[in-house]
RNA sequence: UGACCCAUGGUGUAACGGUAACACAGCUGGUUUUGGUCCAGCCGUCCCAGGUUCGAAUCCUGGUGGGUCAGCCA
């Protein structure tokens, strides 16, 4: 290989994140022999796609890096967490197709190891009970711009604070009645180091520790330290915990031995999409008010949503690589994840005809008993899906909106005296428009053009439009759900004066009954994806039943049509 | 009137001191039995002001703007 050939293949080399080249460069210098990674939630809601964009940053550094990711549930708050919440995260990040190496951990799992480090704290005179109240605590905290005040009770002994510490635990305190706090400096511009509490009172039932505990180690005095226990290389968060690393490191350097891995925290901008909200309140208060029907519903942006909705995990893959990781604040437009999947899509998806809105065409030059099967790509992208065949008879269905008595030369569409080819099948001409009492089209009449089977115009004669069609006789009624962003505005929850609910799209889910979709569609399975031509993506629903089949819109194709003439 | 962080086209991300790249969106045009896909082209001079340097989006200083922090939440 030549010089020349060696600079070009590391041109195209993809740039690395700032984290990804932290983690080179820790590999390099031997730092670490091995990266180790985690995704901590707390189960106490379910995952959404800001969290696929850490599952993605976490799982997918150990991949790039041989490494490892470990998945930890972050339970120090045993009111505000589920096991409901557990399972729907370790069903969401399988589902994603990571798999975490080893078993699950909990924080839970190191209460002990927690309380003995308190302890040890306490005995070097780095954390001290404290009586006050939740009020006086506040209050003698200071503000950003004002130093706080010391404790009263903040010099008491070690064994003084030690025997207080271990009747805490014991149970002879109330909830509330005495916290643990580090001791480190009341003055500090750090609000966060204003003697921080490590450990509250809280007598309630632990979903995994039930009643063995009854005091329960805050985050800061956690996290850092599982991280450790966990042998973590690099502990990747979200920015607003910038502030919390100087602490992370304080209760580090207060229990790390010579010799250990020590982990670091990093911090990236979270992910905010436009056109919807992203915080756990919000969404629960959507599923709460049922404005959404759960936190599933297909125009959340949960990752138990977005699959419902007919995401794919490599859509989600694809969109988390172009939003990228850095430090700045950022809203992704959702546009972007529309073509994350719209792109899988196109490549992978089954093509199938269907007329969401039907009208019906009967061809008169077609003889009445006659049935015909013409041959169908199964997707233009993909040459080894094949082919399948769709029935034709004399009387058919075409979309609505496909017919206009008149219209202009841009409409390439069927028009009266018209001609247009039937996908795959003939071409037609329309002669004569059917209406009701109230002058609506009922029924169109046309005539086809026998030698222009499977579409072709064998005397080169051409039609601008092509259209989607069904045979009525061998129509498969299905339900159609169309989704819309569930926001009308950009950002809901960016307004001071207003509340998000109140910029809910009304128009956000539009059900449609009585479409018509080819009999291909008979033995589609809940989750089974499809391109509806020239309609969109759509997927089998998990409330279908035998007798009847619900599909949702995934997301629109693109269509410059609609696009010019808005 | 504090500390920390951030500041590149409409939206994101890159360029690691050598003269702005990629993706999405938008707009033009071409191909096409999906007004889909695909292909070609257009769309920024890097928040401001000083400084260092032969040379700065990149380094320094000062502004300005935005974010985070006053839970016994994570």
């Amino acid at each position: 290989m030549t010089d020349k050939n060696i600079t070009e293949n590391q041109e195209e080399k993809k740039s690395l994140n700032f984290i990804e080249q932290i983690v080179e460069e820790d590999l390099k210098s031997g730092k670490h022999k091995e990266i180790i990674t985690r995704f901590p939630p707390e189960p106490n809601g379910y995952l959404h796609i800001g969290h696929a964009k850490s599952i993605i940053l976490n799982f997918g550094l150990s991949e790039t890096f041989h490494g490892k990711t470990n998945l930890r549930f972050d339970d120090t708050n045993p009111v505000k967490e589920d096991v409901e919440y557990v399972d729907s995260i370790l069903e969401d990040v399988q589902w994603l197709g990571y798999k975490w190496h080893g078993d699950v951990h909990y924080a839970s799992d190191y209460f002990e190891q927690l309380y003995e480090w308190a302890v040890k704290l306490i005995k070097d005179g780095y954390a001290y009970v404290d009586d006050q109240s939740i009020e006086e605590i506040s209050a003698s905290r200071g503000t950003p711009t004002q130093a706080g005040k010391e404790s009263p009770f903040r010099n008491r002994s070690a064994e003084e604070n030690i025997d207080l510490f271990e009747r805490m635990r014991k149970g002879e305190f109330k909830d509330g009645e005495k916290v643990l706090r580090a001791k480190i400096d009341m003055s500090s511009p750090n609000m966060h180091m204003r003697d921080p509490i490590m450990y509250r009172i809280k007598h309630s039932e632990h979903h995994r520790t039930a009643d063995k505990w009854c005091i329960y180690p805050m985050y800061d005095f956690t996290h850092g330290q599982s991280d450790y226990i966990e042998g973590i290389t690099h502990s990747i968060c979200t920015l607003e915990f910038e502030n919390h690393r100087p602490l992370y490191d304080w209760f580090l350097d207060h229990i790390y031995e010579e010799g250990r891995t020590r982990p670091r925290q990093i911090e990236f901008a979270r992910l905010n999409l436009s056109y919807t909200v992203m915080s756990k309140r919000k969404l629960a208060e959507l599923v709460e008010k049922k404005l959404v029907s759960g936190w599933d519903d297909p125009r959340m942006p949960t990752i138990s949503g977005l699959r419902r909705r007919g995401y794919t995990p490599e859509a989600l893959q694809l969109f988390a690589e172009k939003v990228g990781v850095a430090k700045r604040e950022n809203i992704i437009d959702v546009g972007l994840l529309e073509y994350s999947i719209k792109e899988h899509l196109n490549r992978t998806a089954q093509r199938v005809m269907t007329v969401l809105d039907p009208l019906k065409v009967t061809i008169t030059n077609y003889p009445k008993d006659k049935e015909e099967f013409l041959s169908a790509i199964n997707n233009p992208e993909d040459e080894s899906m094949g082919e399948r065949e769709i029935p034709f008879s004399r009387t058919l269905y075409i979309e609505k909106e496909d017919f206009r008595e008149e219209a202009n030369r841009k409409f390439f569409r069927l028009k009266l005296g018209g001609e247009v080819r039937l996908r795959y099948a003939y071409f037609i001409k329309c002669n004569e428009v059917v209406k009701d009492e109230n002058g609506n089209i009922i029924e169109l009449l046309c005539t086809y053009d026998p030698l222009s089977k499977g579409g072709k115009s064998p005397d080169g004669r051409k039609v601008k439009g092509t259209l989607h069609w069904v045979s009525a006789k061998h129509a498969l009624n299905v339900e159609v759900k169309l989704y819309d962003r569930l926001f009308s505005d950009e950002s809901p929850d960016g307004h001071k004066e207003k509340d998000f609910t109140e910029f809910i799209n009304p128009d956000s889910l539009t059900v449609t009954e009585n479409c018509k979709a080819e009999p291909f569609l008979k033995t589609a399975k809940v989750g089974n994806r499809f391109q509806f031509e020239r309609k969109g993506y759509f997927c089998v629903d998990k409330d279908s039943s035998k007798d009847k089949i619900i599909f949702n819109r995934t997301v629109p194709l693109r269509d410059s049509w609609a696009k010019k003439n808005f």
